[in-house]
DNA sequence: AATGAATGAGTCTTCATTCAT
DNA sequence: GATGAATGAAGACTCATTCAT
C-alpha cells in the first residue's frame, strides 16, 4: 500500500470518525454535511467522493461500530466456558462497549425511526440485520444453557431480548446520571438480576 | 360549553393527534407541519392558533400521552395489594398502554437526541420530569419491597431502571416481529424474570 | 345622530387612531392588523367594517394628519399680512404641527417609496396630491412676494420646495436629537435662513 | 488575484448592486430575496454566502453607497479654497452624487422607520454613524466660515442641518418632475439660498 | 483526487382577509 | 354590527448535492 492509498484510506476514515462523532452528538438530521467537513478537516465535496450522501455515511458509521462490536462478541463466545459463564462475559463486553461509546449507542437505539420512509427501505436494513445478528448471538448462548439444564424452558429468543433490555436500561440511566461511575460496574446487577430470574429453580 | 368552544377544543386535539401520529411514525425532523395539517384536515395556519411552533407541538404530544400513563400508574398503586401484586400490576399497565400507543412509545424512547441543542435546554426537561417522576413511583414500590424483606437489598432505583428496561425491551421485540401476537402475553414473563431476578432468596 | 351612529363614528376613529400610532412608530409592514386591532380595543374583522382593507386604513389615516394640516395653514393664509409675514406664520404652523405629530411625520417623508407598485398606483395619488396642495399654498405666497419686489424673481415652486426642506431638516435634527428642547424655537432660524436667502438684495 | 477570486468578488458585487435597486425601488419589506437573486441572476443560496441575511444585505448596500459619497466629499474638502468655496464645492458633489444614485436616496432617507426594534436596535447604527459624519464635515466647514467672519454666529450644525435639507428638498423635488433637467443645475439655487441666508451682512 | 462556490427544492412561519356565528 | 377562528399564499432561510477548477 502505497502512500497515496494510505491517504485515502485515512480519509474515508477522517470522515467516518467525524460523521460518527456528530451524528451520535446531535442525531441524523441536526448534523450537516458542513459540520462533518469541518469536523474531518476536509472539504464537502471530499466525502461524496467516498460517501454517496449522508444516509449512507450515517449507516456507514453505525455499522462500523456495530461491526467492531460483533467482532469482539464473537470472539468471547469461543471461550471455552459454560454458557453462563459466556453470557456473563457478553454481558461484560457489551456494557465496556456501550460505555466506550456512548454516543454512538445513542443513535442505534433511536435510528430505526428517524429516516424517511423511502430511506428507510432502501437503507435500515442494514443495521437491523447487524442488531439482529448480535440478538442471534446470545440467543444461541441462551438456547445451549436451557439444553444444559442451567435455564428455565423459556422462548430463548425473549430471554436474550429481555437480557439485551437489562444492559440497553442501566446504560441509559448511567448516561442520565451524567455518567458518573463506571458503567461496567453494573455488570454483575444485570447478571444476577437476569441469571436468577430465569435459571432453572432447584 | 357553547358549539364555538367546543370545536375550538377539537381542533386542539384534531392537531395533537395527527401529530402523535406522524411524529410517532416519522420522527421529528421528517414530519412538516403540512403533513400534520394534512392529516388533523385543517390548514397550516391553524396549527400555530394552538401551539407556538413545531417543537411546542412534537412535546405537547409526548407529554399528553405521558400524563395519561403517569395517571393510570398512580391509579394502580393506590390499590390495597401487596408490593409485589402492585409492581405486577404496574407492568401490567405499562406494557398495555406501550400496546395501545405503540407509535408514541417509539417516540419517547428516541427524543432526547433528537433535537438542537438549544432547543433541548428550552424544552427537554419537559419530558424528561414526567419520565423521572414514573420511575420514581417504580422507585418507592421496590422500596417497599424491599423493606418488607421481598426484595434483596439492592439500589431500588437501578432495580427499578432494570425493570422499565425489560418491558421496554419486550415492547421493541413485539414492534419488530411487526406486532403479532398480544404484548400483554408478555407481562408473566416480564415480571416472572423480574421478580425471581430480584426477591431475596429463602 | 343617535346613540347607534355615535358608536360606530367612534369605531372609525378608535382604529384610525391605533393605525396611526403604530404605522407612525413602527411603518407599514411590520405593523400588523392584530395589533391596530388590540391598540383600538376591536375585534381584527370589526376594522374591516370601516376600511376595505391595510392600505386603505394606512392611507386614510396619513390623508386625515394632512388634512388637518392643509385646513390650519389655509387659515394661517387668510390673515390680511403681508406675504413674508404670511410665510412666516406656515412655518411656525408647520413647525408645530410636525412638533405635535412627530410620529406621523415619520411616515409622511417614507411612505411614497413603501408599498408594491400595485398598490402605489391605486393609491399613492391620494396624499401626494395633499402633499401638493401644500406646496402650491406656500408657492402662491411666494410669487405674492415675488410680484411685490420682495422676493428675487426665482422659480417660486423650487422657493417653496427649499422651504419645506429647511423647516423639514430641521424637524429630523430635533428629532434625532430624542427632541429636546422645542421645534418651534427653530422657526426664526429657518424663517431667516430661507428669507435672507431669498428676499431681493436693495 | 486568480479567476476564481474575481468570479467571487463579482458575486458579492453583483448581489449589492441588485440589492441597492431593488430597495431603493421598492423599500424593505416589498423586496423578496427572489427577486434580488433573480436580478442579480444568482440562485437565492448564493446570497447567503455572501450575505447574512436580509438585513445585513440592506445595510451593506446603503453603507456602501454613503462611504462612496463620504470618501468624495472627504476628497473635496482638502481642495485649498476658502470655506465658502468648500461649501459650495460640497453641494455640488452632493447634488450630483444624489443625481447618480436616485434610487439609493431614496432609501437613506426613509429607511431609519422602516425596520422592526429588535433589528433597528442591532443595525441602524451602521448607517447612523455614517450620516453623522457627513454632517460633521459640514459643520466643520461652517465653523470655519464663522471663524472667519464669512457666516453669522448661529448654531453652526444647526445650519449644516439646513444646508442638507435644501440639497434633499430640490432632490426630492427634482425625482418628483421625474427627474427632467438636471439636478446639478440646482446647485447656484441652493448654494445662493443657503449661503445667502446665513452669510454675515456688512 | 480535492475543493468549495453555486444551486434551488423544501420548510417553517407569518399575517391579511374571510365568514359562520 | 361585531367577533375571532380559520385560511393559505407568500417569504426568509437551510442544506444536500453538484461540478468547474
Amino acid at each position: 500500500m502505497n502512500k497515496r492509498q494510505i491517504k485515502q484510506r485515512d480519509h474515508a476514515i477522517q470522515i467516518r470518525e467525524a460523521a460518527e462523532k456528530l451524528f451520535a452528538k446531535r442525531g441524523f438530521y441536526p448534523t450537516t454535511m458542513d459540520d462533518i467537513a469541518r469536523e474531518a478537516k476536509l472539504a464537502k465535496g471530499t466525502i461524496y467522493l467516498y460517501f454517496d450522501n449522508k444516509e449512507d455515511l450515517f449507516f456507514s458509521a453505525i455499522e462500523n461500530k456495530l461491526d467492531a462490536l460483533l467482532a469482539r462478541i464473537r470472539e468471547a463466545v469461543k471461550e471455552p466456558l459454560s454458557p453462563a459463564q459466556r453470557i456473563k462475559l457478553t454481558i461484560g463486553i457489551h456494557l465496556k462497549f456501550l460505555e466506550e461509546n456512548r454516543d454512538c449507542f445513542k443513535i442505534m437505539q433511536s435510528f430505526p425511526e428517524q429516516l424517511k420512509e423511502k430511506l428507510e427501505r432502501k437503507l435500515k436494513g442494514r443495521v437491523i440485520e447487524r442488531q439482529s445478528q448480535y440478538i442471534k448471538i446470545i440467543d444461541r448462548l441462551i438456547q445451549e444453557a436451557i439444553r444444559k439444564g442451567e435455564v428455565r424452558p423459556l422462548d430463548s429468543r425473549k430471554l436474550a431480548v429481555v437480557l439485551m433490555g437489562i444492559a440497553h436500561s442501566l446504560t441509559v440511566y448511567w448516561i442520565s446520571k451524567k455518567e458518573k461511575g463506571s458503567l461496567s460496574e453494573d455488570e454483575s446487577l444485570a447478571w444476577e438480576i437476569f441469571w436468577e430470574g430465569a435459571r432453572r429453580k432447584v
